[in-house]
DNA sequence: GTCTATAACCGGATAGAC
DNA sequence: GTCTATCCGGTTATAGAC
């Protein structure tokens, strides 16, 4: 983006100056984001509280929905930490990919009702909040690349056809969480966590059962969805911008 | 514009005038939902082209989202139309699931790009607009019996474990297809049509497998996910009846 | 050329007169 | 039941300051 000019001589002090009236906007509107949620968390609030014009939010933020892609990173970013050290000592694969869900829901927690308005802009697949679109690809793939990680560093061996799309299955599987836990109202998400618990031994069971050939259908089928996904997600369109 | 006076006796002038008013303003805006998409639909001009002022369709529909359930319910009875004759004369279980899965595609093609945009709002669980929002419930009552009368007329006889939750199954089958068609862009959704053909499979050959002791797991735990589910849609709220 | 501010525009929604 | 006038918030145009 921009150069980090040498931290010493005079120069970089305007630079410096505009990376912090950015930080000042986007702490803002994350601290309302938690406190009021989306609705009430208005632009020109934003810009009251962070002590700038209202025309000045928009300089550094294209849209209100722009402040929103900082937040899925930043939540990524706290879910990384959180998983840090289940990752480095858990060798199961049951526990490792629950203990990650379960941290996913956790860190999320003070967003919640947040998330659940925003996800009204964030399902409209022609939105750039959607997790499947082009502008969300820098973290889907972190995330993606997370779900990788948990199978690869565990214990158990992933049958031959399910391998390569494993880490995409279990981010799908991740969403479908999520989805639920954004319409979950029960006292902190409890029934989500419970969710989880469920569904995790049934997902490493059809990790071993994708070996049965009365399954194999499923399989492929379940493969080539994902795959199918992913087209939807990118369509061939050179498209003029407007 | 001209009255119609009553045909029998002197009172109801002036109702069939409102009920009028209010099948102009709604005849305009499924009009324009479909000719010009949801966001350029705007009310202003919904009430110029209904000749009504903008505080009157506020009258009628106390929100643009409400004018949308209007399109639910229309679109339902639009499908079910459809579906029909497929009913009555085909008794395999795959035809029929594919047929009626076909034909809400179908019937819904022109609305497709207003389904997407749409979509934005339907996702917000504490929308009204939601399938799973308790102002939805008749349609969605209504779509669940059209999936219990897919299988019950079928020739297919249904394991016990899941012949109760079935049609519940199957809705949210249904609700997946209709996420994946919102967001397929290609000819005549194509795509859409295609994965109806893959998936439909799968799901009449698990029906059957639900049998095997090794899906046991499985099966139950599909079968309380939508208990799950219902519970996120309705949580305890004893509520009085309006 | 980078930043900041003010004044609009637009569309959803409401108030209150008639 | 119908209207006009207005509010409110996202967004843009644009003028000027550094």
């Amino acid at each position: 983006m921009n150069d980090t000019p040498s931290p010493d001589d005079g120069a970089p002090v305007k630079v410096r100056k505009a990376e912090r009236t950015r930080q000042r906007i986007l702490d803002t509107s994350l601290r309302l984001f938690r406190e009021v949620g989306y609705e009430a968390t208005t632009m020109r609030r934003i810009a009251t509280e962070a002590e700038v014009s209202l025309g000045n939010a928009y300089y550094y933020f294209r849209s209100k929905d722009h402040l929103i892609q900082e937040y899925y990173g930043q939540a990524h970013r706290e879910h990384l930490v959180a998983c840090r050290s289940l990752l480095e000592e858990e060798t199961d694969l049951r526990a490792r990919l629950a203990g990650v869900l379960h941290a996913k829901i956790a860190t999320s927690e003070p967003y919640h009702r947040f998330a659940g308005q925003l996800f009204r802009t964030a399902a409209d697949p022609t939105s750039p909040l959607s997790p499947f679109s082009p502008e969300s690809a820098p973290v889907r793939t972190e995330a993606t690349e997370l779900m990788a990680r948990i199978v690869d560093e565990s214990e158990t061996r992933v049958p031959k056809v399910l391998r390569p799309e494993l880490p995409n299955l279990l981010w799908l599987y991740l969403m479908g969480i999520i989805l639920f836990w954004i319409h979950d109202a029960s006292e902190g998400a409890e029934r989500t966590h419970r969710l989880i618990e469920r569904t995790v031994d049934i997902v490493v069971r059809l990790i071993s059962l994708a070996r049965l050939p009365v399954l194999r259908p499923l399989v492929q089928t379940a493969v080539s969805l994902t795959q199918e996904l992913r087209q939807l997600a990118a369509p061939a369109l050179p498209e003029a911008s407007s």
